[in-house]
DNA sequence: TGGATGCGTTCCGTTCTTCGTAACGGACAG
DNA sequence: CTGTCCGTTACGAAGAACGGAACGCATCCA
C-alpha cells in the first residue's frame, strides 16, 4: 500500500506510527483521526485492510473505531464493506466556517477580484500557526492549480503564508521560524532564513507577498494578509496562475489588487477603524 | 442554556444523554462525537463546564477529549479556555462533498432554478435513511429560511424528504414507514400514515411533492427527487418560500421548474440514458 | 481589601474499556 | 474444489480512560 507519501509525521524511530501528542492525549482518539485523516486524504472508497496497511492499526481496532463513525454518520458504509467520508462532518464545517463569518464576508469581494484577473483566487485562514484553505474560485482556464478546501499549507514559502507571517508581530514569526525547518519544494524555494526575512520585510512595506514557482513547478503567486481590528493577521487572500501568463509585471500589478482586495477584508473586520 | 430546541434525538428518559450506539462502540468515541456534536449547534465559544452541562460527562474527560482534538486542529481553543470548531473538518467536509460530484453538477443548475423563483433553493443529498443539507442558495429577500449546511431533515415532513421518500423502492420505504414515528411540528404537520402514502402516490406521478407550513409556520415548500442511472432516489432539489407569496398555483407552476431541475441534474448523474 | 465563587486544569488510584491475536465465514479466482 | 483474500467476530489480558477531589487563577462582591 503506497505510503501515504503527504501526511504528517508518523514514523517515529521506534516504528510505532502513533503521532506524538502535545500532551496527554486519549489513544483511541488519536487513531481514529489518523483513520479519518487517511479517508479524507484518499477521496474514495476504501476498505479496512487499506487503512490497516497505512496507519498501522489492526483491523479490529479499525472495525470498531469505523462502526462507532458510521453509527453517527461520520463514515458511510457501502455493500461491500469499503467505507468513505459521510454527511456528519458537513454540519462540523459549516459552524467552523460560519462562526469567524471570513467567508462569507470575503466571497463577493473574492469575486470582484476574480473578475479584474481571471486566475484562481484563494482565501485563507489563519489559525495558531497554520494557514488553512478556506474558500476558492477556480481560473476559468482548464489549467487549474490543484487545492483542497480545509488543506494545510506551509507559511514560508506560500505567498499567503509569507503575507501572514510579514504582519505577524515580531516574536510570533521568529519563534515560527526557529521551530520550523525551511524545506525545498522545488528548487526554487528559498530555503535561506536571511533571504526569507528580507523577502518578508519587503513583502510588508508593499502589502504583499510574491512567490515564483517554489510550491509547485510552473506556479506563481501573490497573496496579501487580511487583518483584524487589532492588526493582527487572521488570514489571506492569494491569486495563482501558471507561470507562462505571470510576468513579474503582472504579479506586481496583481499584488496591487490583493492586497486592496484584502485590505477591503480588513476594513470589514473593523481594521482601520 | 435555551433547549437546543433542533437538535435530534437525545436525552432518552433515563436522563443518561449517551446515544445509545447500533451494535458495540467505543464510549469515549461516542462521548467525543456527543461533544463536537454539541460545539457544532452552538455556534459560538464554549467552555468545558457548559460542554459538561449538556453532555452529563464529567469536567476532566472533556478537558482530555477536547486537548487531544485541539492536537490535531479539530477544535481551537482561544485564550479564555473557551473552546470552538477548528479548520481540520474543512478538509473532511471537502472529501466528503467531492466524492459524489453531487455538489459541483448541480450547483449551475440549481443557479438557473434560483433566477427564475427568486426563492430559496436549497440540494439535499440521501444517505441510507437520512437527508442531509448537501448546498443551497439564499432568497434575495431579507425574509430567509433557516437552515445550516450538514443539517439533518426528517424524510416525512419535508417537500424534499417526500420526493425521496416518494421514488424509494417500496420496501425500503415502508420499512421507513414502520420505524418512524410521524411527529407534528406544527399544526399543519401530516401524522397519518395512510395520507402521507397518498400524498407520496400523488407526488410520485406528479414528479415533485408540497408541504405546507408542516415543518415551520408560515412556510412552504416544493421538492423534486435527484435520481441517479438505476432511478435510486440520492437526493433532491426544493424551494422554500414564505406563505404569504406561494399561493397554490405558484406553488405547482414552481413545482414543475423543480421537478424539471432535478430531472436536468439525474440526467448528469446518468439517468435515462 | 479579602473572601467567595466560578472557571479550566491537574493529579492519581481504581476499574472497566479497549486491545490484538486468532479464528470465522463468505466471495472470488484459479 | 481449494487457496487466498476480504470484513467480521470472540475473548482474555493489559493498561488506558475514568471521575472525584484538589489546584491555581481569574473575577466579582461585600
Amino acid at each position: 500500500m503506497t505510503k501515504t507519501d503527504e501526511s504528517i509525521e508518523h514514523e517515529n524511530s521506534n516504528g510505532s506510527a502513533e503521532t506524538e501528542a502535545g500532551a496527554f492525549s486519549i489513544r483511541v482518539l488519536d487513531r481514529t483521526l489518523a483513520v479519518i485523516g487517511f479517508m479524507a486524504e484518499t477521496r474514495r472508497q476504501v476498505g479496512i485492510t487499506e487503512i490497516s496497511g497505512a496507519t498501522s492499526l489492526s483491523k479490529a481496532t479499525i472495525h470498531r473505531i469505523l462502526s462507532t463513525l458510521r453509527d453517527h454518520s461520520v463514515v458511510l458504509k457501502d455493500e461491500n464493506g469499503r467505507y468513505q467520508m459521510g454527511p456528519a462532518v458537513l454540519l462540523w464545517a459549516d459552524a467552523y466556517r460560519r462562526r469567524s463569518g471570513l467567508s462569507e464576508l470575503a466571497r463577493p469581494l473574492l469575486r470582484v477580484l476574480w473578475e479584474r484577473c481571471r486566475e484562481t483566487v484563494h482565501l485563507f485562514v489563519y489559525e495558531n500557526g497554520d494557514a488553512f484553505y478556506l474558500d476558492k474560485i477556480d481560473s476559468p482556464h482548464p489549467v487549474g492549480m490543484r487545492s483542497r478546501i480545509g488543506a494545510r499549507r506551509d507559511l514560508y514559502s506560500t505567498s499567503a503564508g509569507r503575507a501572514i507571517l510579514s504582519f505577524l508581530p515580531d516574536s510570533e514569526r521568529n519563534a515560527y521560524l526557529d521551530r520550523t525547518e525551511l524545506l525545498a519544494h522545488t528548487a526554487m524555494t528559498v530555503t535561506d532564513r536571511a533571504k526569507l526575512e528580507e523577502i518578508l520585510a519587503f513583502g510588508r512595506e508593499q502589502g504583499f507577498c510574491e512567490e515564483k514557482e517554489e510550491n509547485e513547478e510552473g506556479i506563481r503567486c501573490v497573496g496579501a494578509a487580511i487583518l483584524d481590528l487589532r492588526g493582527y493577521p487572521v488570514g489571506a487572500v492569494s491569486v495563482s496562475s501558471p507561470s507562462y501568463r505571470f510576468s513579474d509585471e503582472q504579479s506586481r500589478s496583481i499584488g496591487v489588487f490583493v492586497r486592496d482586495t484584502a485590505l477591503a477584508v480588513s476594513r470589514g473586520l473593523g481594521y482601520g477603524k
